[in-house]
DNA sequence: TCGCAACTGGCAATCGATTGCCAGGATCTG
DNA sequence: CAGATCCTGGCAATCGATTGCCAGTTGCGA
């Protein structure tokens, strides 16, 4: 160690140590600043670990890193991380909620000083177990039903907002809600969201939801299959998320249906290469990037005792109009 | 601590460790097991590691998490590293060499057990700092010019002979190549494999090879650009990647040329939804979820001190055939 | 000149689990 | 029945950095 090269046992732990300024002569810091970089000395974190009780890491919980709106969240979880010299440690749950509390349990039992969960059901035992236990810990895009934690997400009903005004702005009237699982956090913001601009806009008028088995392309193509074969089908559908609207791509193809002559079709979530389906999907993007930074620097936050208010943000959505919705035809 | 509740110090230790068989008697052992059962007590993590030398955790290095292909490959990895029991810190480089290069000495300096390295550009600093660090370490799906270690892909050779002979099957004699930058490995192992392939099919024929300045779709709509806007088009494109060959179709779009019909676009990668964009993209499928998995068994393998052999594993690719292909028109 | 304060650096305890060595008691062997 | 062996559990050192407390020096003011 440094103190064979210099001259001490601890004192250099104080010379390398920011936070203490002039507790170790200048000379005497040198020394050790010298000796350390001779050797290629880093403390050991393991030790200091012990001592300190502060791992160095923290726990990322996701659903499902295939869904393409993670990644970039997590990319700007582990930036800001790292940035303030935190290790990231991965977990992924494949959407079970038992991985979810295994995987929390073992996050915990390793002395995570804080935890980010994306991965949150509306009822989650996993989240529950940790409201007392006094590890920081912060909600990400998903969040349960009740809960006592910060979170951070896009501004789902901005979103819905617009992309509804955008269907009515463009004459349409009979517009199918089409959504995920009432079971999932996701669901419930949008659709309640949905609702409440839709009494707004046209009070009184008719509209159509349809819960899918899942916010996934097969769901979407199921649940769609449905409710376009039948008569007096809707001019257009505003869908969850993208993967439903990818889903009702596909039954359009199967019914012949022309989109966006026929009917137009709404995502949410502006994952990848939507712009290059076809057509080009209108959908509510989401800066996820910003959410994942958003979210790490509430933990920062948290673990330097810093006060977080508010304790939900919610970064702001837009819509980007592409190819996939046109003014409702005459006809209807 | 558990021995309060039981009766001993470091008796708990070893009835609690499963590699001491019958070194404690079953009734002390079920006695301790009772008390940390209900004190649900876990050893501390960091304790263990200052004494066993053993942090519990491996660096997971990646180039950039938005990457399509990373995704998969991370989820691999995670999984079967959390099988083991062992933690997976996750470090993004944003393809920046110094990124990669802090990175891999802060992994380091946090006594990792291990890395699992995507981001190894043909020169890589990082890498080589490795060679002699004792450190257990596996490369995936890019690789440095030379290096000693474990390397994990797609089999990349394969898919482009599949690609090559498709096109050429289809009567397509006119096919350039349109690949990746020179410094990168990606680009030499599939430029090698086209080559050996089109000198076994065409010998003799002209081909072109194109370099685009990366592997993105902007830079795949410039170079298509030039090579398209020319007298003597191909009536094939053989793409480096699936970014690349969106690119193409941009330009397709941009100078009103029809796919397939006027000319064959192949992709490789088969990232998420090139099922779905227009025309939906015949591309090499490589099984990025099994090469994660693999590279993290290599690892676990080095690490218990089994052999490995043999040390490159390029796991099967497969060419979906989807629309973006057709025979070469008679007018050629 | 004396005394007190400021400044430096060392000592030793501590974090919590692991493990080599040892000892007491039980069991076995000749 | 004596001595050897086995079985079990305790003692204490160890991993390496951090930090409260203390002591020796130096400097300054009275």
């Amino acid at each position: 160690m440094a103190e064979l090269a210099g001259v001490h046992p601890a004192t250099a732990s104080r010379a390398l140590n920011p936070d203490l300024p002039g507790r170790i002569s200048e000379e005497t810091t040198r020394k050790v600043v010298e000796a350390a970089r001779r050797l290629g000395y880093r403390p050991d974190p393991t030790a200091r670990s012990l001592r300190t009780r502060r791992s160095g890491v923290v726990g990322v919980v996701v659903p499902d890193l295939l869904n393409p709106v993670l990644p970039p969240i997590v990319r700007g979880i582990e930036e800001t991380l790292w940035e303030a010299g935190l290790g990231c440690l991965l977990a992924d749950t494949d959407n079970r909620p038992d991985r979810e509390t295994a995987l929390v349990e073992e996050l915990r039992a390793r002395r995570c000083e804080g935890l980010i969960i994306a991965t949150a059901a509306r009822q989650s035992e996993a989240v529950a177990s940790l409201i007392d236990s006094g590890i920081p810990t912060v909600l990400v895009t998903r969040e349960p039903d009740d809960h006592p934690f910060p979170f951070v997400g896009g501004d789902d009903e901005a979103g819905v907002e617009a992309a509804l005004e955008h269907l009515v702005g463009l004459g349409h009237r009979r517009i199918a809600y089409l959504t995920g699982p009432t079971d999932l956090s996701t669901t419930v913001r949008r659709l309640m969201a949905f609702r409440q601009v839709w009494e707004r806009l046209l009070p009184g008028v008719r509209h159509t939801v349809v819960h899918t088995e899942g916010f996934t392309v097969a769901a979407g193509r199921k649940a769609s299959l449905d409710l376009l074969s039948g008569e007096d089908r809707p001019t257009a559908i505003l869908a969850g998320n993208d993967m439903i609207a990818l889903g009702v791509y596909e039954t359009l193809q199967t019914l012949g249906i022309d989109c966006p002559r026929e009917i137009s079709v709404v995502g949410h979530n502006d994952m990848p290469f939507m712009d290059q389906v076809h057509p080009p999907l209108t959908t509510v993007t989401i800066p996820q990037y910003d959410v994942g930074r958003e979210a790490a620097r509430l933990l920062l936050d948290i673990r330097e005792g810093r006060e977080v208010t508010p304790t939900r943000r919610l970064l702001p959505t837009r819509l980007v109009v592409r190819g996939s919705t046109a003014p409702a035809s005459v006809a209807h």
